[in-house]
DNA sequence: CATCTGATG
DNA sequence: CATCAGATG
């Protein structure tokens, strides 16, 4: 399967240019970074960031779990939430496709110029979860997964490196309208995924933010009504007791840490019309390690834009006021 | 699974009513009519035909291939289509689902009062294929399926015989676009088709009416552009050459025997926007015996009914004309 | 390109 | 209810 990939990046690449085949899926270089691809089957979007480094000391970095690529795209949606969001970078949940599957012409034309894409599609069960990261920052290194053969077959996460911080793109994996996930949610996934993201702030020595959908509503505030909800994945005693194991760490769900009251959500089921009724949950998050949280500067949660089940959330941060 | 079929019948019949266990899910006794239903998975559709007789001498009957009755529901069609058409008998081909699917209340609403239905659902291979009759004169007896269980997977046959006619509804299986299924087509499945259709007739002693989608083009003039057409399900050799041996055992076409010059054609791929352009193939059809043809008064095809890659076709016939 | 199913959320 | 894949036409 890494071969296939690999040929694939060699067919899409201009023949002077080659990427060894030494190299892994799973590690975005340097060198693959500078052709403004990645080799995990997007070679055939191209694409180059207009920046090298932050142009500006505001950041605004957004999440959006779109639902479904193929879906956004054809709706227009894609494009018209880049265009009115103008991400300095976005993280996308739930693309749902092998890129393969995606027309180029109609993904080049919803995203604007100077954008450069990561795609972490999953590689067993088709149509199924999968993350990308498009930029307009080129980051300093780009990694797939989470490095355990386990967790690794789903695209759910995505690392970038950035001069100031070390952003991860993540899709937490539901548990299940029956919870037959839920074991492996909380005892296995949780707890290697906290795990991994302890290490990478550890060993990258910079601030590390957090995003996507946790599949996790915190508490009573970030759900429309808790009422047999116990039951329910997302808000299962197990997933939330995991969930504050993390925030134990030290890590900051920022909404909460900028509007301790506030009640908005970030998903509405497509089940009951639930957007109109405000019947949502709040499991998209952005968080922060608490020595890290100088920078932030806000967290929204975008109700009114649509196209997928969830909304996009965006942070503002700013470098300059970064701790050393 | 007939233990299932009768279990759901019973299910929904009121409860001083029964059928017996012994009842195949084949044949549709004139006591299951009494109660308006068939046995093969439609129990739950109730419907009363209006006439238990012909009314009038002129009768009107029509068929559709409809792709999908989920589709034509869901879009209004079937409704606009029992309205404008007012048939006394529809055959539709390609219901493409199992009734369990279809809201009861949606189909019950689509069908105006007065009609009594007959659904033959494919047993294997689930929204394929599949057949069904809608009348508001009331058949002596309806039978599902030709008998020969390799042929009988699918729902593709119902007769149901009424007192001046047979009238035989067909789904005939596509070659395939790889034409993977040819063999079984024409060595298989046409032969023992047409077998049928001769016992049939002689054993009902009464003018058989076959229509239904024949998956096979007659000629040039059945189909907008013969060029490279003879490697194509419903127009190769083998496929015609078949047609040509049920036409030699006394069976006519009775649209291009009514209209021998009339390019019409009733099905337009959804592929390439054949419609506009007329881009079609005649492919659905009324074939009756030479010797039965006294009472056919017209036989037309109603290109401008949408709702289907297929078009309603109609054959009136005058029962005061019918050869003695 | 349009239908259906079945998995998933 | 809405997405995607895959089969089928």
């Amino acid at each position: 399967q890494k071969d296939e990939d690999i040929k694939e990046s060699h067919l899409q690449l201009d023949s002077k240019k080659s990427i060894s085949r030494q190299q892994t899926n799973k590690t975005q270089s340097n060198l693959a970074g500078f052709f403004g691809i990645t080799i995990n089957k997007s070679a055939k979007f191209h694409g180059e960031a207009k920046h090298s480094d932050f142009p500006d000391s505001k950041v605004n970095i957004w999440h959006w779990n779109i639902n479904g690529l193929s879906a956004v795209i054809n709706k227009g949606m894609l494009q018209k939430f880049m265009e009115e969001a103008k991400p300095d970078i976005v993280c996308f949940n739930e693309i749902k496709t092998d890129l393969d599957k995606i027309s180029s012409a109609k993904l080049h034309q919803s995203l604007p110029e100077g954008y450069e894409q990561y795609w972490n599609c999953s590689k067993t069960k088709k149509g199924y979860a999968g993350t990308g990261i498009v930029t307009r920052i080129k980051p300093i290194s780009v990694e797939f997964d989470i490095g355990i053969d386990k967790h690794d077959d789903e695209g759910r996460v995505i690392t970038a490196e950035f001069k100031d911080f070390t952003l991860v793109s993540v899709y937490v994996p539901n548990s299940g309208d029956d919870l037959r996930r839920l074991d492996y949610r909380t005892q296995e996934w949780d707890k290697d995924f906290f795990d991994y993201l302890d290490k990478i702030r550890t060993e990258k020595q910079k601030p590390l933010i957090l995003t996507g959908d946790l599949n996790v509503a915190r508490n009573e505030l970030d759900i429309f009504d808790v009422k047999g909800k116990e039951k329910v994945a997302c808000y299962t005693p197990q997933e939330r007791a995991s969930f504050q194991t993390f925030i134990d760490k030290g890590y900051v769900d920022t909404f909460r840490h900028l509007y301790p009251e506030k009640r908005e959500y970030t998903y509405f089921s497509a089940r009951t019309n639930a957007k109109a009724s405000n019947k949502g949950w709040r499991i998209d998050y952005f968080m922060l390690h608490k020595d890290d949280l100088d920078m932030v500067v806000d967290n929204r949660i975008h109700k009114d834009f649509n196209g997928s089940d969830h909304v996009p959330i965006e942070l503002e941060i700013d470098l300059t006021k970064k701790n050393k």
